[in-house]
DNA sequence: TCTGGGGTCCTAGGACCC
DNA sequence: TCTGGGGTCCTAGGACCC
């Protein structure tokens, strides 16, 4: 069957406040109030935070003195999961072109079902109703012939609305926008092209490639230029595959031993590597990623000559850059650390990059699992530690 | 109470190979 | 002693997104 290109097809699906409407969703009392999720930082709040001034990411501090009233919950991210599958699944049955792109939004492609289901705007208004009947959240909807403006569309018809941009009206629609409403156009970027009086996406649009090449360097520029000019040819990718798995953790203010830190890092890597077997991934480049109280940024990573899902290679290439980077260390204050796995392979490691001692892998799997046993998964720092002084040991590796 | 935790992609330089 | 180009991989840093 032939479709038509102009034919805005492409939904952009985007829950709206995702953890907070969860919050809301199962506690009534929290409904129609100002809501915060995360303590020490806004992870997500409710539309009532976000009139008062609330915004994902700010401190808790600021966010109280914003809004005294708020209350704030814990994160349950368990529940958010659980939530995100079950309308994953409703996307499943609108259609098989789903693309997933974060916990709480994706892209579905609508554009054969026309027979079957109507038009996209009509299958979108479905979506929402069924959002809403079959796990209780509001979600938004952006309608439109490209991925691009479909997100932007469903940005601006946030919350709990449903925006179409016909084929016809699109440069009418797009040019006037802000530009940082172009994907990939975050502080920076927006700051420079301001500081050359590029305020709207239609400025942008005014501008020569190579203009903008030179700017913003080849990538961006070219990716710029293209999206003012409403060039996305991009097609719903099903099923694609993360490239990275990580961990990392806030540290706080206080300076920590070398044991704290190990123990950290052996707790970080024991929940990666775990995370990796269950998703049957292996990879190769093991990255450590440093955060100082300045809020300067380091990494170090090493690339192993294969790929490996198991904790006691991981841990070893972990520490031996943690130990590489210690000169860092020592001078400024250490306020996150983490480690991450990539250049995943598809399939789960048959073979060690590292000299297999498989009876020492699960040696300290096993350790790593009666510390969790005995002091619980969220204390294995603390339990790695206080093990160590009571025998029950986290076995120390060579380098 | 100054600042979470999970990711993606791009750039640039150097090593190395042909 | 002087002299290339192209390609790939690795490392570190940075911008951006939710």
């Amino acid at each position: 069957m032939f479709v038509a290109a102009d034919t805005a097809k492409i939904l952009h699906a985007d829950l709206d406040a995702f953890y907070a409407s969860v919050e809301q969703r199962d506690d009534p009392r929290l409904r129609g109030r100002p809501v915060i999720v995360g303590a020490g930082v806004v992870l997500a709040c409710s539309y009532e935070a976000k009139a008062l001034g609330v915004r994902t990411a700010m401190s808790g501090g600021q966010a109280r003195q914003r809004c005294p009233q708020a209350i704030v919950v814990e994160p349950r991210m368990s529940a958010y999961l659980e939530a995100s599958r079950a309308v994953f699944k409703v996307f499943e049955d609108t259609t098989p072109l789903v693309e997933g792109l974060s916990i709480d939004e994706a892209f579905l492609d609508v554009g054969g079902l026309a027979k079957i289901s109507g038009t996209p705007v009509e299958i979108a208004r479905r979506l929402r109703a069924d959002v809403l009947a079959r796990v209780g959240l509001p979600i938004t909807v952006g309608v439109a012939r490209t991925k691009f403006l479909a997100k932007v569309a469903s940005g601006i018809a946030k919350p709990d609305g449903l925006l179409e941009v016909p084929p016809a009206y699109e440069l009418e629609f797009l040019h006037p926008l802000d530009v940082s409403r172009l994907w990939g156009v975050g502080e920076v970027t927006a700051e420079k092209l301001r500081t050359r009086g590029l305020t709207k996406v239609g400025d942008v649009a005014q501008l020569p490639e190579a203009a903008l090449v030179a700017m913003l360097g080849r990538a961006s520029g070219r990716h710029l230029h293209a999206l003012a000019h409403n060039r996305d040819p991009r097609p719903i990718e099903v099923g694609k595959r993360r490239r990275s798995i990580g961990s990392q953790r806030a540290l706080g203010r206080s300076p920590k031993s070398p044991a704290t830190l190990d123990a950290i890092l052996a707790g970080l890597v024991d929940r990666i590597t775990r995370r990796m077997r269950s998703a049957g991934r292996s990879g190769r480049t093991v990255t450590l990623r440093l955060r100082f109280d300045d809020f300067t940024r380091a990494t170090r990573s090493h690339t192993l000559p294969q790929a490996t899902d198991q904790t006691r290679a991981v841990l070893i290439t972990a520490r031996a850059l943690l130990a590489a980077a210690q000169p860092l260390i020592t001078t400024q204050g250490l306020t996150m650390i983490g480690i991450s796995v990539g250049n995943l392979e598809n399939e789960a490691a048959l073979q060690l990059a590292l000299p297999f001692d498989k009876a020492a892998n699960n040696e300290l799997d096993a350790a790593l699992d009666q510390v969790k046993d005995k002091f619980g998964t969220n204390a294995i720092t603390r339990g790695i530690l206080l093990g160590r002084d009571q025998g029950l040991t986290v076995p120390m590796l060579p380098d």
